[in-house]
This record gives structure tokens, C-alpha cells and sequence, in this order.
DNA sequence: ACGATGATTTGAACGTGTTCAACTTGTGAG
DNA sequence: CTCACAAGTTGAACACGTTCAAATCATCGT
């Protein structure tokens, strides 16, 4: 079973040494030339472990993404405070959220095709809709949960409820274009987060009319009934 | 069940022959075991030729598939025509276009997700939004303008010059919800095309209402502004 | 009929991710 | 301290997609 020192001193085993090793060579690879282009031979070679050593601790070169996703996804949610912090408008809020989403992740631009390649694949552990990524994208989601909750928008409370999923949903569509987005100094990305958010929020404004109500309480009823 | 050996007809020169020969053998194996099961080493040995051959027709084991995809597509636009013959109502004839394909698609769900893995990568060309496949997307989107030219549906023109577009995105949108959809004979898909199409039926005529049509009008807009 | 030229075909070889049986090292009970 | 067992480590070997120089074949002008 698990070792006392597990518990107590998480990076200090033998073994937990390695496994640090191996990850951040390849997090520097991947970084350096690409996902595509770095081999297994090269990170084991460049960590001084073996390939058979490597797979000891991650059971495949996708897990090795897995790991450098969770690497970006803590550097959001940190870099998230201080915007949350600091606006108290609902679309200020999301805006900020997305934006500093989009720096992080922008060094990772062209690497981050090969990386939403394998995330699609619905047998794969990286599918944000996989049951081995719902940490990750609990995570994300309660970031959006602390951008409704902090903000001034008053909505109906069903809707209410179901926002910070559907908002996660819209981030992934934006990270879609993103992946896809080859303008110059993602002009275009940047566009549609400035041009879509404030959308958004005027329609969910909309929702005090009644009949535009409707519409929003079947569409929350919808989503209850196609969830799993 | 529709035949794959339809392609093999037609052929004239022996180099056309081999290419169909393969072609198909591949489609089979795929149909029969799956696209990752199947190798090209297989898929030669089944056609009686060598590896070099098949790579000699197709470049690559992601255009096989290409192909694959095409078939299906046009498996596609041959059953809609008589859903489009039938019925004048725009929710009518959205439901019965996108339960056609869910139709046509259903024997090869289980594939679908590889195909989907290489679709999801920018830089392929089976990317929806390649240049490569932009004859397969405008048929697509051609199928959309005639559901809304053909129905009962009245929208200020700018929306509804969009609108095909904006419903084959939202058929992406199904596509990646069926991808995922393990629930018993697809019930989770059929119940999100059923309940959501009246949904859009209903959002688009609220676009009457001058504090809708606003929005509508934006969104619009919006999406001319980031088109590449 | 006969080369010549381009189209077609071959299969060995390469680089990749992954596996595995064997080996070495660390640990804790007696 | 010893030693058995678990933890960690190794690198050769496998299957796969892909490439390519060479071999074979088909077609055409003469």
C-alpha cells in the first residue's frame, strides 16, 4: 500500500524525484519543439532515465499532455484572482477571464492543435468530457460559478444555476477558434471575446421578457434532460 | 445496408482499378473492425498488393478515411431530398434533415470518434474548416440553405443569409454531442435534435421583438466581423 | 516490332509509441 | 545486520504508419 512518506513529503521519494524529472523535461520539450516532435527516446534521453523508465511513471505520451493541460489550467486559475478581484460587472468579469486565458495559453498556440487532436477522441482520458479530466474541468467550471456569483447580474434562479457550465461550454467553443485561429496576434480571437461577451450579456438581460423567458427556461430544461 | 462497393464501378484504366480496389478493401476492414484496428499492412494484403501501392493512391491512412467521409456524406444528401420534398415547416424540416444524418451515421458511431480525433486537428486536411474540404463543407451548407429557402420561416434578410452557416455550426455542435453520446440507441442525441430545433424555431421568430432583433442584428455582425 | 518514356508496383528499411521480462536498488521486519 | 520483497530501472523487441530507390509494366511514336 501507499508509504507513510507519500502522505508526508510528497516530493522527496526516490520515485516522486523521477517522476517530477521525467514531466518537466517534457513539458520542456513540448514547449521547445512541439508535441509532435518530441519522442519519447528524446525526453527519457534528455532526462537521463530510460524509455521503459518513462512509461513507469506515465503510461503514455498522452498522459505526459494530460499533465502539461493541468500545468496550464493552474496558471489560469491563478492568474484569474486578481481580475476576479477586481470587477464587479458580469461581462468585465468574463471578459477578463477569457483574456487572461488567452495569454496564458498563448505560447502554446501551434502545439495546441495536436493537444485539442487528442482531447477529441471521446475514448481519450484527455476528453474534457472524459470521467478522468472531471477534476480539471470542475476546476474550470468554478471559475465561471465565481464569475456569476461575484457580479451584478440577477437571473432567474434555474438559469442561474446552469450558467457556469454553459459558460465553460462557450470557452471551449472559443478555444475551438482559437485552435483554428491563424490571424495575426490572434486579432481574431481577440474579436470575438470582446465583441461576443458583451452579446451575452445583453441576452441574458433579455431574459426579463417574458416571452424571451420562456424560451431561456425551456433551454435550461433541455440541457436537464440531455445530461448523462 | 447500403453497399461500400457502389465506388467500384466505373473504372477504366488499370490504375483507376487499383485505386478502387483498395479504396474499397479499406472502407470494408474499416466497417468490419474499426479504423485504428485496421492496418495498412492489412488492408494491402486484403486488396493483393504491396504497402508502397496503396501509399502510391492514397498518401496517407487519414485520406482513406477523407474518402470514407465523402461516402457517407453523400449518403447523406441523397436521403434528404425526400425529407425536403415533404415537408414546408422550417422545425420540420431541420428535425428530419438532422435525423437523416443521425440515420446514415448510426452504423459507424463507434468509428466516428477516430474520425473525429484527426477532423479536430487544425492542421489535417479532414478538418471541417480546411481548405481541402471546403467542397464537402459548402455541400453541407448548401443542404442548410435549402431547409430555410424551402420553409415557412420570415427573417430579416441579413440573418437569414447567415443562417444556413449558423445551422451547419450547430450541426457540428450535434455531431460532437453524438461523438460522446454512449446512451442506448442513441437516445440522448435524438432527445437534444428534438427538443432544441423547436427551440431555434422559436428564438428565431422571437427576433419580431425590436429588443431581440437588436441582438440578432449584432450577432450577425459579429460574425461577419471574424470571418477570415 | 521495338525501344523509350512515364505510370505503376514492390518490399525492405526507418522512426515512432509501446511492451515486457529481466535486472538493480531501496526498505523494513526479524 | 540480513535478507526477502517491493519499488524502481533497463533496453531490446514489437507493431505500426510511412518512405523510397529500384523493378516492372503499359502505352505510344516510329
Amino acid at each position: 500500500m501507499t508509504t507513510l512518506t507519500a502522505v508526508t513529503d510528497s516530493a522527496t521519494t526516490k520515485g516522486e524525484q523521477t517522476r517530477e524529472l521525467i514531466l518537466s523535461t517534457a513539458l520542456r520539450l513540448f514547449a521547445e519543439q512541439g508535441y509532435g516532435k518530441t519522442t519519447m527516446r528524446a525526453i527519457a534521453t534528455e532526462a537521463g532515465v530510460s524509455v521503459g523508465n518513462a512509461y513507469y511513471y506515465f503510461s503514455s505520451k498522452e498522459h505526459l499532455m494530460q499533465a502539461y493541460y493541468d500545468h496550464l489550467q493552474n496558471e489560469h486559475r491563478e492568474a484569474v484572482q486578481t481580475v476576479l478581484a477586481g470587477d464587479k460587472s458580469f461581462a468585465g468579469r468574463l471578459t477578463g477571464v477569457l483574456r487572461v486565458w488567452l495569454d496564458v495559453s498563448a505560447p502554446y498556440h501551434e502545439f495546441a492543435g495536436t493537444f485539442f487532436k487528442t482531447a477529441a477522441d471521446p475514448k481519450s482520458p484527455l476528453s474534457p468530457f472524459s470521467p478522468e479530466s472531471q477534476p480539471a474541468r470542475e476546476a474550470s467550471v468554478e471559475i465561471f460559478r465565481h464569475v456569476v456569483a461575484g457580479s451584478d447580474l440577477k437571473l432567474p434562479a434555474e438559469l442561474a444555476a446552469e450558467l457556469p457550465e454553459l459558460l465553460w461550454l462557450f470557452q471551449m467553443g472559443i478555444v475551438l477558434f482559437w485552435v483554428h485561429d491563424d490571424s495575426a496576434d490572434l486579432r481574431r480571437t481577440k474579436l470575438l471575446i470582446d465583441r461576443s461577451v458583451p452579446l451575452i450579456d445583453r441576452l441574458l438581460r433579455l431574459t426579463r421578457i417574458p416571452g424571451v423567458r420562456g424560451v431561456a427556461n425551456d433551454i435550461v430544461g433541455l440541457i436537464r434532460a440531455i445530461k448523462p
